[in-house]
DNA sequence: CTCCGCTAAGTAAACGTTTTCGTAAAATTA
DNA sequence: TAATTTTACGAAAACGTTTACTTAGCGGAG
């Protein structure tokens, strides 16, 4: 392996001066540089990144603690594209990203401690869990951190609109004349909470009733789940004209159980999911969606973390709101 | 922060003993352990991960090339599954994982030269733009690389059965009583020309013959280019009774198309998917494809290059083949 | 002619481990 | 008892950088 010591070596200079010609520090001539800067291009050096971790307490490593969304981990679209948008704008930003993970070289290591193992300069967490006594142990760790859908006291964070965004559903199924209107939602999390407080708040704005029985709380992801509400609900008495889904996913299921008992959508009964995911476009009927900015939501997680990491402690976190947009597709029949 | 040298002192021992108390060498008495063991946790000791790495040359951090797939980049779920794969296993096997990319603190760095900086102790490719200059240079170089669905001499990789698939698909839709097939295949990678191959000699054995034009080069997860491809195979005087798609995605593309010409599937025209995606289970009709083992062939990857971390010169490559299971669903209609 | 300040370089310590080699004491053997 | 092995530990170098501090040389100011 070349080292700072072999060009030294060959420029007949120090390691020091190699070292701050190549750091460029100011006080080395001009040629000296030159000559180490050629020398170290000829020689193919390549500066070993644990040295100088090592040295200068900074990695350029950034961790990401991305939890498994229930069952389907990284495979949720929404997850996914969210990681991409933060691996791409933090690549720009001249870091690497490594997973955090529980168990390091066998040993069985907290969230915690893995990052400080690593010396990671700061962590993104990514998750739902935030209840996870051990997420939380990260996210109130003296470690520069910045979370995805909730907020911890005296730190960055990059929130969805969830409450814009079940408003505006609301709004917009309201306008197409629906008055009676109910909400299967996920497990209990603070986005949850969120689209619940918004639904209940919009229905009241509009003065629409929310009648017992239309708020029923389900599962994220579970078409199977979403099915068996579905019936429940149109076996009401009066059953509803819209449902909310709490995602895309879950709209399917609603389908297959509407289909089933004969009505089709969305001429018997309306829907619309939450996410956006690239395939409720393909779908016919088109579903009308809430799109989530998932890509952008990554990548201004990145910024605020590297805006965490490089300030220090003049860092004033933010908390950043990333609206979403409403694609209205053809699962929303206008009521005259 | 606490050092192996505080621990030291606290026990009135020198830093080798910790040192190897630690790492359970042999050469050191029980009480001693047990003294130093205990004091370290008290202390709340975390090992320096760059101390180590820069003494032993071990890093236990894999690298992880994860090229974007044309423009969707992490979200296409076949990659999706397999990256969550190969990280849960490489997680169980002591390994953090990294992402590789090209650019670091600044500097533009070449893949290898990432690898060679983080020091990882070895890398895993899963892309399938094989021939990228720079990614050969990554999988050439002699830091143990495993591929994923393609093969490099003397390499470990993983590949997903694209012949017994293509193979599989073709029969089932002959076993239907279809005659006419028509196969519109992705971009011009290994495995679209493994999987062209197999359409042709299962073809071929079954005696079904494959007319001009029946065999149309596309482009992996584009729907719109699907449309085209799907309206240029049903404009023909003897237009197929079946058509293969490059990909689950794509299938929706054709069935925009047909349906926009009034036909129906399977009714009118069969077709069927590759990859098997979660959601071509929830479509009606419900899509016959061939699921990929996808999170299986992550495992298997962070497996082997384990291996190949592990046994060092003594490693001996293997070619792990995972094979796909073939989803029959709704839109193959059965010809009498 | 002396002193000062500047520039361009070098010295050496330090970062936190691991590991080789050495050694004293204890245990074993003859 | 003397010789030998075993056991338990320590000293010190090394991994490849960075950086605070020195220093040599040189030009210019007084």
């Amino acid at each position: 392996m070349v080292t700072i010591k072999a060009i030294a070596a060959r420029c007949g200079c120090s390691p020091a001066t190699v070292s701050k010609a190549l750091n460029g520090a100011p006080d080395v001539g001009r040629d000296m540089v030159k000559k180490i800067r050629s020398a170290a291009a000829e020689m193919g050096y390549i500066p070993n990144g644990a040295a100088r971790a090592l040295k200068t307490a900074r990695t350029y490593n950034l961790g990401l603690l991305f939890q498994e969304f229930s069952h389907s981990g990284l495979a949720h679209e929404f997850f996914s594209l969210m990681l991409n948008g933060f691996k791409s704008r933090a690549e720009e930003l001249g870091y690497d990203i490594s997973f955090i993970s529980s168990h390091l070289e066998g040993r069985g290591f907290s969230y915690v401690e893995h990052a400080r193992y690593r010396k990671f300069d700061g962590v993104a967490v990514i998750t739902v869990n935030y209840d996870d006594p051990a997420v939380r142990e990260l996210a109130e760790s003296d470690i520069p951190t910045v979370t995805v859908d909730y907020e911890f006291p005296g730190r960055g964070c990059v929130m969805s609109d969830n409450d814009q965004g079940v408003a505006d559903l609301v709004q917009y199924v309201h306008s197409m004349g629906h008055r009676r209107i109910a909400f299967i939602h996920g497990e209990q999390t603070a986005v949850t909470r969120t689209r619940l407080a918004a639904f209940f708040r919009t229905c009241g704005q509009l003065g629409v009733p929310v009648p017992k029985g239309y708020v029923i709380e389900g599962v994220y992801h579970d078409p199977d789940f979403a099915a068996v509400a579905t019936e429940r609900l149109l076996n009401m008495p009066e059953p509803p004209t819209c449902i909310l889904y709490p995602d895309d996913i879950s709209y399917m299921g609603g389908l297959e159980a509407a289909e089933r008992r004969g009505l089709s959508i969305p001429e018997d009964v309306s829907a619309v999911g939450y996410d956006g995911i690239a395939m409720s476009q393909f779908l016919r009927p088109s579903l009308t969606t809430m799109r989530q900015n998932a890509p952008l939501m990554g990548a201004r997680a990145a910024e605020e973390l590297s805006r965490a990491v490089t300030e220090g402690r003049a860092y004033s976190p933010e908390r950043i709101v990333i609206p979403g947009v409403l694609l209205a597709g053809e699962t929303v029949k206008r009521l005259k």
